[in-house]
RNA sequence: GGGGAGGUGCCAGAGUGGCCAAAUGGGGCGGGCUGUAAACCCGUUGGCGUUUGCCUACGGUGGUUCGAAUCCAUCCCUCCCCA
């Protein structure tokens, strides 16, 4: 495919590249470039806010580029600043390699593995001798790292800064020089980062690197950028019915951001959805039952998709329970008489944490008994072969006694 | 090296001898409204006990006191200013 055409597929949805006209002419002359993409394995967990960037890293790799991936081993043992209000606290050397193995797996869901090659960043970084280190931070000032708001912030609250992690996007950027990157490509929020990496490159006599930003994603919440620990993240190995679920509760005014950084369709086709909803010929709802639909048929295939759309249906808008439910076999050593208390039987499935929870949310009609409110909390409930316990409204379970030799 | 300010529940932050399981806000959870959306409204948010009860908790340890998150000693940690 011709450069120009090249750079306008790239070029969707992104929110800058740095510079546009030097990554035109690097597919030029190179034909195919190095795109490096580098994650923090902290958490280990990829959800669709990462998938923003690995959409478009696949894009590339359609085009014929190769991506590597740089698994942040090494980094990981100060952290990413980046948006950060305290320092993190570092992660044992074994931690690192069970998530680093997780993030692998999971990225291959997006990513073509062929054109794909995972690197740790300890191979290079680890070797650094200080004199080494010397050379590198002396290429960035101090008030330029300060510009970073995130520092400032921290600074102004009071609360701690370790000078280790000033280093941070100097290593980020080192991986550049190591990798002789052409392209790195991340979220708007790693502008810093990715900026750093071309001058550090510059200053190691390398063509400085393009940079890419893709924009942040909302989480469900639909105000903090998606992320395991503000548990607002929809993960690409979440089970469909989670992953439908969770679809369907962001806010409205995401669907279309979501539309366009996360399924397949055209701008055309978004558009046109988008043009029909604001004349109120689209109900919202439907947009979003669309796009829950694309996003599972994404990660699971079209027929778990349409299944999860029939459940969805039938449970939450028409109040049904649903036919297929994750089930506990409750042990008959805990049942006496054929009869347990209800408070007890929430903290044996472990739906709640204590028993004043469970007190509380029955209190609170949030509890229900094969369908039927509970109102009293000394309530003790029959068992005979199988009931449904529900808690709020998403959460079923199906209760099954279980005799002493297991059946 | 010198001087000053602090460490409270998931987070932010009040409280400075009993009325403190600890104000208020955020977040979480449940309910209502709906389109399982958002916004909004109501409730709830340490554990155990079916009421009034007990246990654990305000950085750690020890002490004063009938009684301490609050006072004293000591240790640990953080921040700021000056050098």
């Amino acid at each position: 495919m011709d450069a120009e055409r090249q750079l306008e597929l790239i070029k969707k949805n992104t929110v800058e590249i740095i510079r546009e006209e030097e990554l035109l002419e690097r597919i030029k002359s190179k034909g195919s470039l190095k795109i490096k993409y580098g994650v923090d394995p902290t958490s280990p967990d990829i959800h669709l806010g990462h998938s923003v960037v690995l959409r478009k890293l696949k894009c590339f790799q359609d085009l014929g580029h190769k991506v590597i991936l740089v698994i942040g081993d090494f980094t990981a043992r100060v952290g990413d600043p980046s948006g950060r209000t305290s320092t993190r606290k570092p992660l044992s050397s074994e931690e690192i390699k069970v998530n680093a193995r997780t993030y692998e797996e999971q990225v291959f869901k997006i990513l073509d593995p062929e054109r794909t090659q995972v690197v740790f960043n300890s191979r290079w970084l680890s070797s650094l001798r200080l004199s080494d280190v010397l050379k590198l931070a002396s290429q960035c000032t101090v008030a330029r790292i300060l510009e970073r708001d995130d520092f400032t912030k921290r600074y102004q609250n009071e609360s701690p800064i370790g000078l280790h992690e000033f280093l941070y996007p100097l290593m980020q950027a080192y991986d550049s020089v190591a990798l002789k990157a052409d392209v790195e490509i991340g979220g708007t929020d790693q502008k810093f980062n990715l900026l750093m990496g071309r001058q550090i490159q510059k200053s190691y006599a390398q063509p400085p690197q393009v940079i890419i930003t893709m924009p942040i994603l909302e989480g469900t919440d639909g105000r903090q950028k998606m992320s395991k620990s503000l548990g607002n993240y929809i993960g690409v190995t979440e089970p469909p019915d989670q992953m439908y679920g969770k679809v369907m509760s962001i806010p409205d005014e995401l669907i279309f951001k979501y539309f366009r950084l996360l399924t397949p369709l055209s701008e055309e086709e978004i558009a046109l959805r988008e043009k029909a909803l604001k004349e109120g010929k689209l109900h919202p709802k439907e947009a979003k039952k669309e796009l829950a639909r694309q996003i599972v048929t994404l990660y699971w295939g079209k027929d778990s998709a349409e299944e999860e759309e029939k459940r969805f249906e039938a449970v939450f808008s028409r109040r049904e329970i649903p036919e297929e439910l994750p089930c506990f076999f409750l042990d008959s050593a805990k049942i006496k008489e054929g009869r347990v208390w209800i408070v007890r039987l929430l903290q044996l499935t472990g739906m709640v944490q204590s028993r004043s929870e469970a007190r509380r949310l029955i209190l609170q009609g949030g509890v229900r008994w094969d369908g039927k409110k509970i109102k009293d909390v000394n309530l003790e409930v029959h068992l005979d072969d199988e009931h449904i316990l529900q808690v709020g409204k998403r959460k079923f379970l199906k209760i099954i006694k279980r005799t002493k030799n297991g059946q």
